[in-house]
DNA sequence: GTCTATAGCAGGATAGAC
DNA sequence: GTCTATCCTGCTATAGAC
């Protein structure tokens, strides 16, 4: 039991270890030496637990993105639930906060957005679960849903864009801390992240034509 | 002069082949020995020109990226001086339009984004160049440009978001291809741009509520 | 300025003891 | 399962001929 449990953490070391440097770094920056010699393990756990530096990549997308990317749709599904009646506003805000507040640590959404984009930029087999089994359905099913609330009948191309439109503000404050930060001179904090959710909202819902959104200095 | 021509050649083709290599598949996965074939010159070629591997890299940004970047913006301030008179849907049409159609080829826009991309995500030393020189005060001057359409008084942080909330939807449709093309079915094609540029001018004036702009089945 | 040859080292992966 | 020791490949960078 000692055993097993050690081996397990082992493992989970590794993996969590490894995908804090994908994250940052890209799949070539990093060396499996500096994985194992973070998880604190020997140079060969790595190619004992997963064979090669490239399967514990995807391991790490199988076995951390993924669950996560699923905590934060549920996060989502849930605050949707709470709402007595479905607004586009409730929707929309469900999507920001659940993105940008949501249950991931401050940590785990920079990782879990770097490791997104590192896949678009450039995909590997991770891409395709991801996109096949989370972003995609994910989008898809968020287009039908915004769909009862446009003004006039909307293609299913048109509406992936507008889905894409929100997501990509999401995405970008998340992901782009380093520009933002540098340009807003603002910090990652719970105001300013609150000031986020609230201006995605609002431009998501009348662009710069209702822009009276945001109370951020 | 023979002499020299072919020396800025040599030297332009390890740039451009440096720069399409690095765009695709980072610094860290390109070897200087895959850019030395790619230029068809030899590997010693990389070292006596720019130094070394990271001093090359460097040089891409400052002698393609930058250049291209200021293209770019040039072709967004032509439009804005063609039009009559200065109005909201001018200013982001002239935006969108510069960024997703612009003066550059689809290869070097794609390149140009994904280099960007890498940047944002791990800054190096081009980091700071980019954003101080080229990325900082292009936005800085589109927040100022915009701020006089604004409903009510504008914070300078809240005005940033609304410029950077369209800066990430081109930025989205422009290097995030692969899941646009996966999840939309869509193809990069001049009737796809056009669309895509209808769309980000619609959806950054008016959000979801003004949705009826595009016009993609 | 361009080439060949090579130094010098770091990387992933594995064999085999424990 | 974990470790040490090691193989071998492939990298950057440079020396030196042309």
């Amino acid at each position: 039991m000692a055993e097993t449990s050690k081996v397990k953490i082992s493992k989970e070391r590794i993996l969590r270890e490894a995908e804090a440097l994908f994250a940052e770094r890209g799949f070539y920056a990093v060396t499996v030496r500096e994985i194992t010699r973070a998880a604190h393990c020997n140079l060969a756990a790595v190619n004992y637990h997963f064979g090669n530096k490239q399967n514990l990549y995807l391991e790490v997308f199988r076995c951390l993105w993924k669950p996560r990317a699923k905590r934060v749709v549920a996060r989502f599904e849930r605050m949707l639930a709470a709402q007595r009646e479905l607004t586009l506003q409730g929707i929309v805000h469900a999507v920001a906060e659940a993105f940008i507040k949501g249950p991931l640590s401050d940590d785990e959404r920079l990782r879990h957005h770097q490791l997104m984009i590192r896949e678009m930029a450039r995909p590997t087999e991770a891409f395709e679960m991801v996109v096949g089994e989370v972003i995609g359905p994910f989008q898809r099913k968020l287009a039908e849903m915004i769909r009862p609330f446009m003004a006039r009948e909307m293609g299913r191309v048109a509406l992936l864009l507008h889905v894409q439109s929100i997501i990509s503000m999401v995405i970008h404050f998340n992901f782009a801390r380093n520009p933002v930060i540098r340009i807003t001179g603002m910090e990652y904090d719970d105001v300013f992240k609150d000031a986020l959710v609230k201006h995605v909202v609002q431009f998501s819902l009348s662009g710069l034509n209702g822009a009276g959104g945001g109370d951020v200095p």
